[in-house]
DNA sequence: GCATGTGAATGGATTCACAGCT
DNA sequence: AGCTGTGAATCCATTCACATGC
């Protein structure tokens, strides 16, 4: 019942968060250029952002900054990536070895900086055996129980069609995996103990549709 | 100045348009079951979402159930087909022939009902002339303004690395591409009346990171 | 009775603006 | 002087609860 240390660390919100990974991109991106330090306001102006909710989204974790100077970039950079929790590997099976599943297995970032991709599992034994560009093997599906076990895997990635998704998702869970991302465009019924994080490539595009007929409605000229 | 069929269209944010989709999409679904009518209740118990929400959200463009009802499937269907602008057909070109690129020629839902791709550019001479598994060939990059033009296409789809697609992107804005789906990691430079939409895959896999680390923290143990 | 549509109430998130430190 | 960290103020989104109409 002692938790100090911690300011609730779990009231912070996920916009928070997926904020501060944008925060690591952006330092990381400094770091390259050579950048020692930086301030809240030049973050913003380079990306587009909010120098006030910067400082209040890295004030949830702690006191990073120097007053009347700014962050140190590597300094922060560091606290994000441990902040983050991507300061330990993270073991990642991919389900689903077609153009999706291949097209994440060899995604920069997916299986660098926190996170390694053990391997792509799919039913069809024509895919078994082959191999991504980068390296990612195709192994029968039958395995999974298997290879979640022997690997440690902790995130599962489904990219399989719509009417297969589901029982996937519960071939991980049932193996182990307590995080799954899933790219199948239906609500994964969920559980207990399980974080599952649903991207829906379609909702992007139809956005853009949504747009496109305001744009001919003459709607909301105004725009930044 | 007489708008009084569209309450202030403009004024809806994209939160709610979101929403539409994956209301649109249930609808969908329903209608595939053979269900004639469906209660803002009946909905929200289905698909884990709010029934107040649901409401909300649809009263924002007119009145479409029937007190003591509920709504029609297909009607309320049809009229979210035409309130996101999914009535007619928009043309859509990838730029980025890897996998990523192929794995979005052939996704479900990128090539049907509203959205036609009419091809996937490449500057590798290796892959021009190839074809993804659904039809979608692959063009030699240097033809966009030629595509771009001829085919009308008035969604840009950036699926190249890092690098290049800044300049991707400025190339199809200059050949009159006026709304940009980016999965590059970068944070795209935009300009007046061209809508950009990124989504970032990576960001995704480091919010189930951050879960796992609170998990191990013991933070947080009380979820749905 | 039952379910929509909606003002009012609540709850979060963002932004402002300044006290406090370097 | 300059910039962080933060309460206060504002803005926006969600939820409640009920009047309205089928």
């Amino acid at each position: 019942m002692t938790r100090r240390a911690a300011p609730d660390r779990d009231a912070v919100s996920e916009l928070t968060t997926g904020r501060l990974s944008v925060y690591l991109r952006c330092l990381m991106y400094l770091e390259t250029i050579g950048q020692k330090t930086v301030s809240s306001h030049e973050l913003a102006e380079r990306f587009h952002l909010n120098s006030a909710q910067i400082r209040k989204d890295l004030a949830c974790f702690g006191e990073f900054g120097t007053r009347g100077v700014g962050y140190n970039v590597e300094k922060l950079k560091e606290t994000l990536v441990r902040t983050l929790g991507l300061d330990r590997v993270r073991n990642v099976l991919i389900v689903g070895a077609g153009n999706l599943g291949m097209a994440l297995a060899d995604y920069r970032g997916f299986n660098s900086n926190g996170f390694n991709i053990v391997g792509m599992l799919d039913i069809d034994p024509e895919k078994v055996g082959r191999t991504s560009r980068s390296g990612v093997s195709v192994l029968p599906f039958d395995r999974l129980n298997d290879i979640v076990r022997t690997n440690a895997v902790e995130i599962g990635i489904v990219a399989v069609n719509a009417e297969s998704a589901q029982s996937v998702h519960d071939a991980l869970v049932a193996a182990g995996v307590v995080a799954v991302l899933n790219f199948a465009p239906v609500q994964i019924r969920l559980r207990r103990g399980v974080k599952v994080r649903s991207v829906d490539l379609r909702i992007n595009l139809e956005s853009l549709a949504y747009y496109l007929k305001n744009v001919e409605d003459g709607v909301g000229e105004e725009e930044d």
